[in-house]
DNA sequence: ACTATCACG
DNA sequence: ACGTACGTGATAGTA
């Protein structure tokens, strides 16, 4: 946890020893006085000449207690809940299996990709989509059997087989394991994992409990608040593309903040040139997928695989849109220059990523560094910003009992104390809304509920 | 230990 | 012609 090497970014191997935890830290640096000396004074020079000791001394370290609280607070869980979900499940599960053995001929394990690919490509003689990514075998992913749904019932049977499976094996049965006595499970957040300088979470990963499908959305119902509490989550919109507007300085992706506007509408009503209204839901879905291309680092073919769009039609798409956001394209380009002239890209708060590859002969690695260089001041920035909100945070309620329990990348989630309600709800969204001054203005959704579910 | 898959932002 | 969106972590199967 202590979080040194991410602001290097270099010399990882050297340094490796500061990845230990702050408890064993202490205990190192107990048995071993020289310990916290020989790595202050490896690292402190480096930190310095790079301008990254504000980083350091006013997000990093302050927000390492911050965490540890997190931490030690943990969540509830409702396991009763999950109990109940996992027999629907499983009973659901077993019907699948019934029915896919039908179609199949014969039994087999579906969780087997090598022996589901035997099924679907040589015994139903469906066609291949492609390799895995290793090239060991016919890929049987999920948009790889959503195309092969429309030919055979088996591939649909197999995806819900699939969510089930996922939902049930990684959730609702895993986290009831995990529980304290107290009936709470506690996440451990890291502040060195992730390269762009997000926190990473893991055992459990709360940063990951699912929300996009009904069934999937019910696991958030076993997150409850504790007697006399309710849970508060809030969440930044669209923080990333505001980010973006900033970075970019695009008048366009300004104003449409600056006035609250639904920017994905805004996008398809600029790039289709029509009036906001005449915007079709169609329109708008694309327009929402190529922001989100936009900030990943656009190619047409990939907008083309999340779209109905060809390749061609998506290149269009990308040309038309970088026509009416010309700065958003100079951004993307001054980007990817910074990183071949200094090697790095930068965030808001000057956290570095080093991109090597930006140099490779290899073209698929020299585009990859390019979108890395694209995405990570965005996303490290929200990172940043998000973090800077949750040290103000946690200072403004260290004189209340309500707590900050969990942090999904631009959601915060509060158990409060019924009476601090409304008291915790005023603090968290000015904190959140006024943890930097950017030339748009910041937005955030706050819900309340009994659960995590109800609270969104 | 590696691979494929899929959960989240 | 080529391979293709950014960042993570957990699970099950397989070698």
């Amino acid at each position: 946890m202590i979080p040194i090497d991410s602001l290097i970014g270099s010399g990882r191997k050297q340094i490796s020893f500061a990845e230990v935890p702050v408890d064993k830290a202490t205990e190192y640096a107990a048995e071993d006085a020289d310990f916290t000396l020989r790595l202050y004074e490896a690292l402190a020079p480096k930190v310095r000449e790079a301008g990254l000791e504000p980083l350091l001394l006013e997000v990093e370290q302050p927000l390492v207690p911050v965490l540890m609280d997190m931490e030690r607070t943990g969540v509830l869980l409702d396991v009763e809940v999950l109990a109940k979900q996992s027999k629907v499940l499983e009973k659901r599960l077993v019907e699948i299996e019934h029915d896919i053995e039908t179609l199949a001929g014969y039994k087999f394990n579906i969780n087997s990709t090598q022996q589901l690919q035997k099924v679907l490509f040589e015994d139903l003689k469906l066609p291949t989509k492609g390799k895995t990514a290793k090239g060991t075998g016919f890929a049987t992913g999920q948009s790889v059997l959503e195309e092969l749904a429309d030919l055979h019932d088996l591939p649909r049977l197999v995806l819900e087989y699939r969510e089930l499976a996922k939902l049930k094996g990684t959730y609702i049965d895993a986290l009831p394991t995990q529980v304290d006595v107290a009936g709470r499970v506690h996440t451990s957040y890291h502040q060195t994992v992730a390269a762009t300088g997000r926190l990473s979470s893991q055992d459990p990963n709360l940063q990951n409990i699912p929300v996009r499908t009904e069934v999937g959305r019910q696991i958030r119902k076993a997150f409850v608040a504790s007697p006399g509490c309710v849970l508060l989550a809030a969440d930044y919109s669209q923080i990333e593309l505001r980010i973006l507007a900033h970075i970019a300085d695009d008048e366009t992706l300004k104003e449409a903040f600056a006035n609250d506007e639904d920017v994905h509408r805004r996008t398809a009503s600029e790039v289709y040139s029509v009036a906001l209204k005449d915007v079709t839901s169609e329109m708008r879905a694309v327009a929402k997928t190529a922001n989100f291309a936009i900030i990943y680092g656009v190619s047409a073919f990939g907008l083309s695989q999340q779209t109905d769009l060809s390749v061609a039609e998506a290149r269009e798409f990308i040309d038309t849109y970088f026509k009416r956001y010309p700065r958003v394209k100079e951004y993307m380009d001054g980007s990817i220059r910074k990183a071949r002239e200094e090697g790095f890209v930068s965030t808001l708060l000057g956290r570095r990523r080093f991109l090597p590859e930006i140099h490779s002969d290899n073209r698929q690695r020299r585009e990859f560094a390019e979108r890395i260089a694209i995405n990570t001041p965005i996303q490290g920035t929200a990172a940043d910003l998000i973090k800077v909100a949750m040290i103000r945070i946690h200072a403004a309620m260290a004189p209340l009992k309500s707590r900050m329990i969990l942090q999904v990348h631009d959601e915060l989630v509060f158990d409060v104390v019924t009476s601090e309600k409304e008291n915790v709800a005023e603090l968290v969204t000015r904190e959140m809304e006024g943890a930097m001054q950017l030339s748009v203005p910041l937005k955030v959704d706050l819900g309340s509920g009994p659960n995590w579910l109800e609270a969104k």
